[in-house]
DNA sequence: GAGCAACATGTAAGCGGATACATTGGCTTC
DNA sequence: GAAGCCAATGTATCCGCTTACATGTTGCTC
């Protein structure tokens, strides 16, 4: 079942058919609808890999993400799916599993498919590696860790922002004792978190001492022993890097008996679905995952049209929900009850 | 940059570099070394879709689920990505949207890209749809959905077994008026679901009037409207179809004032990640992702040898967290505290 | 030393479409 | 009515690889 046999039902040449398939403006009405016909009745679809073959395209993006198991990304997926084929693009996604090497075979093994896109939506990977797609000439979105410059585009997400307002909330809760559970240090995105908590409290003048911020991971496990440490140091609230190790947090917190949000206030980063479902509903900073995937997927889209790399930027926004209170006036300065 | 180069380059012709590449036993290894070194210096990298072309196989697997936005969904899209992948293979999944239009596009868009197999984890798919895939004779994995035959094979989950276990371990701790929140009767795997609860009840000798039993469609809203109308039935524990609804439950019962599992236990299906996160942790029925994942892919491999389907048995096992109590005795039999 | 495996390598024909270029026929223009 | 044009379609090549078949080499047997 090919292009000629069509083009044999239909009584046309095999170049009519083709330019049929591809909406050539050239192909008269009537002789479209015959060749059209002709394809219904032997139920003919055409062979992508001819195709991409000799057209040179693939109408396939890749979609990189370090772990589909990681909530964050699901959401990432599906938008990114959806715009993609509504544009008649397929997405082969894949999963790094934070592991630079994997992210070099990926990478490797979507080149061969001559993908037309990679959207880049994490940070193990190593700049050669980024360096090597770019020389390619295959448009590239990254997340964070790009750079808009030829070929490339860059989606840069408020992390700064949402930090800021959240932790303002919680000073206007009358916070001063703020503990900050940290995400991986290695990751641009964990460290910016990071690094706009501490400038934020120094800005309202909290004081950040060591004690006060824990490694976490960004996993539940990470959150959970992590805030097992910084309740000695007894915080009146608890800011998290992500939403999976707030949640580990939360659960850490009610084993010692610590009662959410009335002894001590939880805030997280992400929005994740699950969010909205912890115990009490976690108040956090959203992230707009639809937002990312159509950045990225207008990136791409841009960048094979003009070859210039734009920046794109996503904002946050504070979700308030029921895991933050505010200090008794009176005992605002005191420890947590206990 | 094609194979004529490294031909050129390494001093052989282009059939000696193919059969380089694809680790034909009829090269001379020195020859095969001169190849590589070639391959290296040049960094050629095959064109798959000339590949597919000429071979026939494109090595590109179909995943089709429901929605990589519920959590039963991305452990197993992982599993079965990370297994293709060890075997060389890549995988395309797409989300039908639980929409039997969108899964036909699905189906058609990936049989043109050639996939080698699919692997359709869904239900919602017509039969006609599915007899199409079988005709063109490309292997086609089902979960709980198909029948093993000739170039199909089936997975089927255990949910009777898992359901059983469950509510006789409800009844082991003293319930004996137990709430069922159902999903999408549509659904062959919910109905099979509430099917063998009821049975189950006959069997333990429980009364399930239709007050105890009410539809939560498999989501958290669902399960939270559900278990606020199976409150007035004052069941002493509610079972529900999957752990998003057995979620929502929780919600609701927590909104009413009703402690879990001290005045209801709660008890959900899958065992999805967030499972283990809720307050209280949930009991829930793990379905284990990873051996569906393995068996789809061990059935298309199976297919593609010798083209006889199987069905493949998953078996499912209870998980004891803590949303489940036994009733004191003194008043197993009267109504929930209030 | 002829004959013949067995192995290694080369040659060339597709695989199924896209498309540059050629061809045909009808229509306008002067 | 010849020249020129445009629209519609056809012809044939190429995309980059795999592979059946052809060819060349070596070593062994009798």
């Amino acid at each position: 079942m090919d292009i000629r046999k069509v083009a044999a039902r239909a009584k046309v040449s095999t170049a009519t058919v083709s330019r049929t398939i591809n909406h050539s403006a050239a192909v008269n009405a009537t002789t479209a609808e015959r060749v059209w016909h002709a394809i219904r009745e032997l139920n003919y679809h055409p062979n992508s890999h001819a195709r991409s073959l000799s057209s040179g395209k693939s109408k396939l993006l890749a979609l990189i993400i370090s772990d589909i198991t990681n909530p964050f990304f699901p959401d990432l997926v599906k938008a990114f799916e959806t715009v993609a084929v509504h544009e008649e693009y397929e997405v082969i996604f894949s999963n790094t599993e934070y592991d630079p090497e994997r992210a070099r075979e990926c990478v490797h093994r979507l080149l061969q498919r001559k993908v037309d896109g990679f959207a880049i939506m994490t940070s193990e990977m190593n700049s050669d590696l980024i360096e090597e797609v770019r020389r390619t000439g295959v448009p590239l979105v990254m997340l964070d860790t790009g750079t808009a410059s030829d070929g490339m585009s860059n989606i840069v997400i408020d992390y700064a922002g949402g930090i800021r307002e959240a932790l303002k909330y919680l000073v206007s809760l009358g916070h001063s004792r703020v503990g900050f559970i940290r995400g991986p240090q290695r990751l641009k995105s964990a460290q910016v978190r990071f690094h706009s908590f501490q400038e934020t409290a120094d800005s309202c003048g909290l004081l950040v001492t060591p004690d006060l911020v824990a490694d976490g991971e960004h996993t539940t496990e990470g959150g959970f022993s992590a805030a097992l440490n910084l309740i000695a140091a007894q915080p009146t609230a608890i800011m998290a890097s992500n939403d999976l190790s707030a949640i580990g947090a939360l659960h850490a917190l009610n084993l010692r008996g610590l009662r959410v949000p009335e002894d001590v206030s939880v805030i997280g980063f992400d929005d994740i679905t699950f969010a909205e479902f912890t115990h009490p509903p976690l108040t956090t900073v959203r992230i707009d995952r639809r937002e990312i995937a159509n950045f990225a997927f207008r990136g791409l889209t841009q960048l094979r049209e003009d070859g210039v790399g734009e920046e794109y930027l996503v904002a946050t926004k504070l979700l308030i929900r029921q895991s933050c209170a505010a200090i008794p006036h009176r005992i605002a300065r005191s420890a947590p009850s206990s």
